[in-house]
DNA sequence: ACCGGAATCA
DNA sequence: TGATTCCGGT
């Protein structure tokens, strides 16, 4: 490339914080029909850049939930430009591109705040986790309304922990720029799974928390009302996923793969999926070389991907959307999904949140882009089938474990001042599992029922007839 | 500052 | 597809 711009020449070479293995997951990239533009996006480096604390003082969350503040506006747009070898880079047309992603839902515009803007985070979701071992996981089962419980969320860190029991101590230390440069290929971009910390832990918990994926049946004898079914061959397509490094896990610094434990746990054929060593369970203490690419057999990772949801975030067209059929697509919206396990923060919800009332912030219900006030199952509707996909039994969504932004119908999340004030204006703290229940099931399929449940009395019918 | 259309690029 | 660039408008 021509481009001698600063991060090629700075950066040293492929930095262990960019192994492969560690990346966002592929509804982060461009589509793979797009060769070569799996490039970092805007919205990534956003975040990547909130995190980083020696950043603080140019973009820093502040007020809301996913809501932060771009301080010095050259400076993001100069790093935008060192990140992208575009040396012209400015804030105009940086913001050009963050209005961009004003009607994937991505992000929103904070009206009245100089410079501040709004991530949507409240469409963070998990969709298809199943081998997400939420039975286990008191975290999931105290707020899993497939199991009839109501009790209150154990959001204990150690019940999150269950979730994520790897949460290292720190991720801090690293270069937005520690990547490679040299060799940006399709594996030379790739971002680091703790550019999202809402998968970490000690996170305020709702009150009442929305509805969520129930335990995952281990020997599902039905079918997954969501048309999935992760025992069909190829339920797991999972080849283009990033790989893990053969034989290893995280290093201390990355946030575990939620995937990695769960599928350990899991019979045939998850835990096959595992990379050697792993699939009997096995905690790897610190993390193995990384410099395995994508050759890891059977090793998969998490992937990061969008819901099945009417309003999901157009990104994820970019790895599902292409599969469904528009009849598919109204199938699949007649019948929602039971897939979502949502990571939802609240924020997202797009309420506005008490301290923007209070603030007086004006709000725009005319604005299409002005999700604010929104409670998102407004700004569902409509537009949201651009921004949605199917996980139609063809698509491929269906066949993968994803962890998605998602955008929701109907309110599934709780209105903003029903949940606790934030502890903290970092946004990525909490963790929120919601999953819209899907109101046209038929009581067969009712989540109502949970999935144990219904095996049990599949099994217990088995038995009767025989 | 912010918006969004349009052309263009990779 | 996801920007980048430009630009007229508010």
């Amino acid at each position: 490339m021509d481009c001698n711009c600063v991060s090629d020449l700075l950066l040293p070479p492929v930095p262990a914080l960019w192994t492969p293995g560690f990346a966002f997951p592929d509804w982060a990239y461009k589509p793979e029909s797009s060769p070569g533009s799996r490039q970092i996006q805007l919205w990534h480096f956003i975040l990547e850049l909130l995190q980083k604390e020696e950043y603080q003082g140019v973009i820093a969350w502040q007020g809301d939930y996913g809501e932060f503040v771009i301080k010095d506006p050259d400076e993001v747009a100069r790093l935008w430009g060192i990140r992208k070898c575009k040396p012209h880079m400015n804030y105009d047309k940086l913001s050009r591109a963050l209005r961009y992603y004003y009607n994937k839902r991505i992000l929103h515009k904070t009206k009245g705040k100089r410079f501040t803007y709004k991530f949507n985070f409240s469409k963070v979701v998990l969709v298809n986790y199943p081998i997400l071992d939420m039975a286990n996981s008191p975290f999931f089962l105290a707020q899993n309304h497939f199991n009839g419980s109501s009790t209150t969320p154990d959001c204990s860190p150690e019940a999150i922990q269950s979730l994520f029991p790897r949460l290292p101590d720190s991720s801090r230390g690293t270069s937005l720029f520690d990547r490679g440069t040299t060799a940006p290929g399709p594996e030379g971009d790739k971002m680091r799974l703790d550019t999202f910390p809402f998968l970490s832990s000690g996170a305020p918990c709702y009150s009442k928390p929305p509805s969520l994926l129930g335990p995952y049946p281990r020997t599902p004898p039905f079918d997954y009302p969501w048309g999935f079914n992760p025992y069909l061959p190829g339920a797991f397509s999972l080849n283009n996923c990033p790989k893990l490094p053969p034989g290893s896990l995280y290093p201390s610094q990355f946030y575990p793969n939620p995937l990695q434990s769960s599928l350990s746990q899991l019979p045939h054929p998850f835990s096959s999926l595992l990379p050697p060593g792993e699939a009997g369970g096995g905690e790897r203490g610190t993390a193995g070389q990384t410099g395995g690419t994508n050759s890891t057999p059977g090793g998969q990772p998490a992937r990061l991907c969008l819901p099945p949801y009417p309003g999901s975030l157009s990104m994820g067209r970019t790895d599902i959307g292409n599969g469904a059929t528009l009849g598919e697509r109204e199938r699949v919206e007649a019948n929602p999904p039971v897939t979502g396990l949502s990571l939802g923060l609240g924020a997202g919800t797009g309420q506005q949140s008490p301290t923007e009332r209070r603030r007086g912030v004006k709000q725009d219900p005319e604005s299409d882009s002005d999700l604010e006030i929104t409670d998102l199952s407004d700004c569902s509707s409509e537009n949201e089938n651009e921004h949605e996909f199917s996980i139609g039994k063809e698509t491929r969504l269906a066949n993968r474990s994803q962890i998605v932004l998602d955008g929701k119908k109907g309110g599934m999340l709780p209105p903003i001042s029903s949940l606790p004030p934030p502890v903290s204006p970092h946004p990525l703290k909490s963790l929120m599992p919601i999953t819209p229940p899907p109101p046209s099931l038929p009581p067969s399929l009712s989540p109502s029922m949970s999935l144990h449940e219904r095996h049990r009395e599949t099994e217990t019918l088995k038995m009767i007839h025989s």
